[in-house]
DNA sequence: CTAATAAAAGATGAAAAGCTCTTTTATTTA
DNA sequence: TAAATAAAAGAGCTTTTCATCTTTTATTAG
C-alpha cells in the first residue's frame, strides 16, 4: 500500500468527485460515484456512509437522494478526510513505529522523519476539499484509475 | 499503520541494531535481537531470513553464529531494507492509489505529493545503514517501543 | 398513500498482514 | 564423531483490510 490505506484512497477521490459534481447544489447517487472513481460499489458504500456519519459529507434519502457537500465541508482540509478514515497516526507517528519516540527519546531517524510528517500534515491541513474543483471542470485532473475510461 | 508497514519497522530496527553490535565484527543471535528491539522472535526470525537471501544482512549458522555485517551492507542506504520488504511503491506511487497518475495525466494531489515522496527518497537513499551506531552506542537513540526496558 | 428511489445497515466472505510453533539443516567445538 | 548451537524452512493460526450481497429504512413524487 501507500502513504494511505486504500479505503482511504478511495475515500479522498470520492469526496473530491462528490464536491466537483455538488459544488453547484445537486445530489450524486453511489453509483455515479463508483463509476466516476472507477471503484467497487458496495464496497465505496460503506465507506460514504462513514463519511457522512463523521459530517465528511451529506446525504439524503430517496428519489433525488444521494451524497453532497455544502460550503462549510469544501473549505474543510483533506485532513479531515484522512483522519476519519487512518487516523491521526500519520501525523504524530514514528517512522520506526515506537510508541515512545519522541524529541527526548528520539529513534534514529526521528528528526528526518519529522520532517516528513510536517510536510505530509502541511499537505492535508492547508488543502481544500473543493479545493480541485477548477481542474476537474477542465479535465485537467483526474480520478480514475485508467484514463479515458468511458463515463 | 503509519508510512512503513509494521513489518518494515521491524526490519528497519533490526537491521539497526545489527549493525550496531556486529559493526566491529562478530555475530548476534535472534533472540538478542528480539529483545534488543522489543519485537516477536519467531516473526522477526522471518523477515530476517528474507533480508537475509535479499543480501541486506548476513548469516551464519551454528554456534558462534547469527545475523552480522560487512562494510558494504553498513555503508548501503536505508532504502534497501525498504525496498526488500515493502516494495518501491513508496518511492513512485500516487497519493491517491491510481496506477495512471503521472505528470502528463495528474490526480489533483499529484504536485504537492511528488515533493513528500522525494523527501521520503532522500531520507531513504541519503541515509546509511551504518549511519547511526554512533548515536546507538552514546545511548541518545533508541529501538525499544519502550523506555528502559530491561537489557 | 403507494410505488419508486436511494442511502443505511447487516451478514458474510476472501485476501493479506501479522504472528506462533515445530521440524530440519548447517556449523562448530569438544 | 557426537552434542550443542543457531539459522532456515514449513505449517498453521489470528486479525485486519478489502469486498460483496441482501435487507431495511427514509424520503419523495405522483
Amino acid at each position: 500500500m501507500g502513504i494511505f490505506s486504500k479505503t482511504c484512497e478511495y475515500a479522498m477521490r470520492a469526496v473530491f468527485f462528490i464536491a466537483h459534481k455538488t459544488a453547484g447544489g445537486g445530489r450524486v447517487g453511489i453509483k455515479e460515484v463508483a463509476l466516476g472513481i472507477d471503484s467497487p460499489e458496495h464496497f465505496l458504500a460503506k465507506i460514504l456512509q462513514d463519511l457522512s456519519r463523521r459530517g465528511v459529507i451529506q446525504s439524503a434519502k430517496g428519489p433525488n437522494g444521494g451524497f453532497y457537500v455544502d460550503e462549510v465541508i469544501l473549505n474543510m482540509p483533506l485532513a479531515s478526510i484522512v483522519e476519519a478514515v487512518d487516523g491521526s497516526d500519520i501525523f504524530t507517528g514514528c517512522g520506526l513505529g515506537l510508541e515512545y519516540c519522541s524529541e527526548e527519546n528520539p529513534c534514529p531517524i526521528h528528526h528526518e522523519f519529522k520532517a516528513i510528517r510536517n510536510q505530509i500534515q502541511d499537505l492535508l491541513k492547508t488543502t481544500k476539499i473543493g479545493g480541485f474543483n477548477k481542474e476537474l471542470n477542465m479535465g485537467i485532473a483526474v480520478l480514475k484509475k485508467q484514463k479515458n475510461l468511458p463515463q
